[in-house]
DNA sequence: GCGCTTGTGTGCGCTAACACACTTAAAATG
DNA sequence: CATTTTAAGTGTGTTAGCGCACACAAGCGC
């Protein structure tokens, strides 16, 4: 992990750029500017938490590891959110693992500073409440989404919320490890990708997934994707809307 | 909704009986005793809340219901728990429907205490937030379980939490209940129930579901109802033990 | 006691996804 | 340029769960 120099770029954060003035200024010097490698383990099922992320540029994958070792994505955060709720929670920790989806930069702010803020009660406080209960639906739907719809569907609704977070139409990601984060087999996700592809709706070559046609992907994928989305907006939209 | 008059049996919900009495006296006078009907709608996908629940004898599920009408349980709260917590999250709803599934009793607390006493910061601010978390464990773990285990295994891990939630062996429960609990169709919660019973780990008769061989159905169930009831007793076995 | 409602058993055809095995081909390495 | 690694395509057989349709039977109301 990296550490870059500057802070300027915490507008690219809608969390951080909707806190008011005084409660950022109160943050600012515990905020830490790092950049995030593919791969990265942030934290660790059951490892003790130092630091709250929030994610600029990067994307961060909430995955269950099961006992045989197959994993299966629960949530996502990029600059929409953050990474690290069961610090402020009061469990310190929490038995999923969290790895960087997307390389990136993000902020992150030191345990003590956090929960110094969030005892304040302010808005700080009401965003963190309000972005974890947001975590709840994107849980709670991909619970329903992974018993009720095809995988066809769910690759869709991932592709969706990650061209969300990224600011491009590419995405660098293997068949292999949507799999990993769908819960399901690498041939499972190359069927589905092939029919996309063959529909125009994305173009993709050993590692890298072009998006072409956002309004088809959306067609295809199930309400799933749109809930959530909806669900942001009005939890948090009030502070800052998903989609700027 | 019935209206019962003591208030002698706080110690039944555990999270009441956790708190320490200077911030239950505060609270005395704002909880409500109440009696809940089999399949009373406690809340409304997207409707306000006016109360928290704090089920006594009772058992609420949380539920999703999908665009199609079918529906799936994300979580469920009993004695250890609770109920709506977007009242002190932020959202005052949350898109999902929470329905009596065991009639009994619960207290009922008025948005308004709740979040005069949330604010204060204390125990039971800390206890909402860690029990918050420990739903959001028990959803991901749902999530996870509908994706990789089989309909057997998830009527076990059902059946358990049941028994953990009740006084009882007897489930006054019909297959076609749980099967919209599960998300799954009526006659696969036949098949299965069906097997456990051969295998004298329940016992059925129309509409009452006897439990015979609790370690039976543990070693069926898939590991999901291990994880949950461990992380409970993690988050919240300091103020009380989840099997008392 | 009779009929009706409701809960459960069962069979059949179908599909999505699985497990495993192997091929093809594009990059990376040297 | 040759070799190795890695990403993706493909095939076969298997299975869990679905949708539908219908039989059977327990218990309820009248």
């Amino acid at each position: 992990m990296l550490k870059t120099k500057s802070t300027d770029d915490k507008q690219l954060n809608h969390l951080l750029a909707a806190l008011p003035a005084d409660e950022f200024d109160r943050l600012k010097n515990d905020l830490e500017p790092v950049t995030l490698a593919l791969g990265e383990v942030i934290y660790e099922s059951g490892e003790q938490l130092e630091y709250l992320y929030f994610p600029t540029t990067s994307i961060i994958s909430l995955l269950y590891i099961m006992e045989n070792g197959s994993t299966a994505e629960i949530g996502m955060a990029g600059n929409d959110g953050l990474v690290g709720i069961a610090l402020y929670m009061g469990g310190s920790t929490t038995p999923n693992r969290a790895v960087v989806q997307s390389a990136g930069n993000a902020f992150r702010l030191r345990s003590k500073a956090l929960k110094f803020e969030f005892g304040m009660g302010g808005i700080f406080q009401n965003i963190l409440l309000r972005y974890t209960q947001y975590l709840m639906t994107q849980i709670s739907q991909t619970a329903v989404c992974n018993r009720l719809h095809t995988v066809e569907q769910q690759l869709c609704r991932w592709l969706l919320i990650n061209h969300d977070l990224l600011q491009t139409n590419k995405l660098i990601m293997t068949h292999d490890l949507i799999a990993n984060m769908l819960g399901v087999r690498r041939e499972g996700v190359s069927i589905a990708a092939g029919r996309l592809q063959k529909r125009d709706l994305i173009k993709y070559v050993r590692g890298t997934i072009t998006m072409l046609d956002r309004d088809g992907l959306q067609v295809v994928a199930c309400e799933c994707y749109q809930v959530v989305s909806d669900e942001y907006d009005r939890l948090l939209g009030k502070y800052i809307s998903k989609n700027q």
